[in-house]
Parts: structure tokens; C-alpha cells; sequence
DNA sequence: GCGACAG
DNA sequence: ATCTTGTCGC
């Protein structure tokens, strides 16, 4: 799959704040989802010392939650990690994968904010709008935001604040285990990311899709390491 | 100035 | 993210 719209990646730390603040205003933040039939997880590893990356997308099915497609592709590290400009650094080597897809999502799970970000545009904003597909934020700690303790049955959620606004959900995937940081990408409610990511997470307190991303650029990078 | 800070 | 072994527990 292509990206929608296009937009320069080599650019500095202001312009990229100034690129979020337009995108932003593109963000739904309704849902827009259509027969989500396959899902994506996607997922970048680094290697110390070096600037290289490998960075995957795995498609399972919605029902089965296997793994029908996967995609990984090797890339240089062009961008600093900076709290808030996170996109900059994993979207370049990922649309390289997405390209490569055969099988079209209906809906992407990111690992790292939607709009809980201090923009309102996350990673995975960024990638929904860029491919005008809906996506979810899935991040394993908070960016940002202040919030309760959500209570402890699997699925129960309690709203992530900031400024006033609601900006996610502090999903509980598992009974009486750490919950997560759910918010909207693109094109979807926070009710219905919630939902998704609960069924999602039928074992584990991370959904199925950034598991399987994740062990995958794993398994590569380790691969990758011992072959040297 | 101090503390916080997705991966 | 990555550096890193064993270990307590279901």
C-alpha cells in the first residue's frame, strides 16, 4: 500500500513541530472503520551502537488472530529519539515496509501514542493520516497525561487526561496486571480502540499484533547480530 | 532552573 | 530502544 499524502522526513526539530500541528487537524476522530477482516502490528528494533534498524508489520486475521502476512525490511537510523517527535524517527523505515504489503489492513495497532500527545499527533495519527486508514495508539507507558487506576477486570478503562481533554484510556488487557495506554490513531473512537484492543489481548496485556511485530524484527535483529 | 519524557 | 542472569511464581 502507498501513502495518501507526502511530506518532506529530512527536515529539523521546528519544522517537524510545525508539520504536527497541520497534520493534527486532519486527525478523525470518529469511527470510520469498514469490515475490518485483517489487522497490522507494527514494531522497530535498534541495534546499540550502530545506526541501523530493522523495522516490521505483521497482518493477522481479526478472527483467528494469526498471522497471515509479515513484512521486514532493514533501514538506517536517521532521526533522534525526542519525546514528541518519535514518528520522525519509525515512520520512514515503516512506510519502506507497508510498501512492500500484499494484504491491506483495515485498521493498524502502533506501538506508542495516538493524539496522547502533546500535538495530538502521535505515531500512530501520524501513520493514520498518512495512509488515511484507521489506526490505534497501544503504548506500554504514558507520554503524557494524568489518570486513575482503571479497575482490575480485563477491559475496564479509565479516561488519560490532559489540559482538561480526555486523550486516551488506561486500559486493564489482563485481571490485576499493569494496563496500557490506548488512544485514537485515526479514524476510530476511543470506545472502539479500547475494544478492539481488548479483543486483541486475549492472553497477554499486550495486544497479539505488537506482539507479533515485535518478536519479529526480534528474531531478525538477533539473526542479524550472530551473522557478524 | 527543575522534573518529565512514546521507543 | 538497548545494556543483562538468575530467579520467584503461576
Amino acid at each position: 500500500m502507498e501513502p495518501i499524502i507526502q511530506h518532506p522526513w529530512n527536515i529539523d526539530e521546528q519544522e517537524a513541530i510545525n508539520l504536527q500541528r497541520q497534520l493534527a487537524q486532519q486527525v478523525i476522530k470518529e469511527d470510520q472503520l469498514t469490515d475490518v477482516r485483517f489487522i497490522a502490528g507494527v514494531d522497530v528494533a535498534y541495534h546499540a551502537e550502530s545506526d541501523l534498524l530493522v523495522a516490521g508489520v505483521v497482518i493477522i486475521d481479526a478472527t483467528s488472530l494469526q498471522v497471515v502476512e509479515s513484512i521486514v525490511i532493514q533501514d538506517t537510523v536517521e532521526f533522534p529519539y525526542i519525546p514528541g517527535l518519535f514518528s520522525f524517527r519509525e515512520l520512514p523505515p515503516l512506510v519502506r515496509a507497508f510498501k512492500e504489503l500484499k494484504t491491506t489492513p483495515q485498521l493498524v495497532v502502533c506501538d506508542g501514542q495516538g493524539i496522547a500527545h502533546p500535538r495530538r499527533f502521535g505515531l500512530a495519527s501520524h501513520l493514520g493520516v498518512l495512509f488515511g486508514i484507521p489506526t490505534i495508539g497501544c503504548g506500554k507507558t504514558r507520554l503524557l497525561g494524568e489518570y486513575e487506576e482503571p479497575a482490575q477486570e480485563r477491559g475496564a478503562y479509565s479516561p488519560l487526561i490532559d489540559q482538561g481533554e480526555v486523550i486516551g484510556g488506561v486500559l486493564r488487557t489482563q485481571p490485576n496486571i499493569k494496563p496500557i495506554f490506548v488512544s485514537i490513531g485515526h479514524g476510530i473512537s476511543l470506545p472502539t480502540a479500547c475494544a478492539w484492543i481488548t479483543k486483541l489481548s486475549p492472553k497477554y496485556r499486550l495486544p497479539e499484533t505488537t506482539r507479533q511485530a515485535d518478536q519479529l524484527v526480534n528474531k531478525v535483529s538477533a539473526e542479524l547480530n550472530s551473522s557478524r
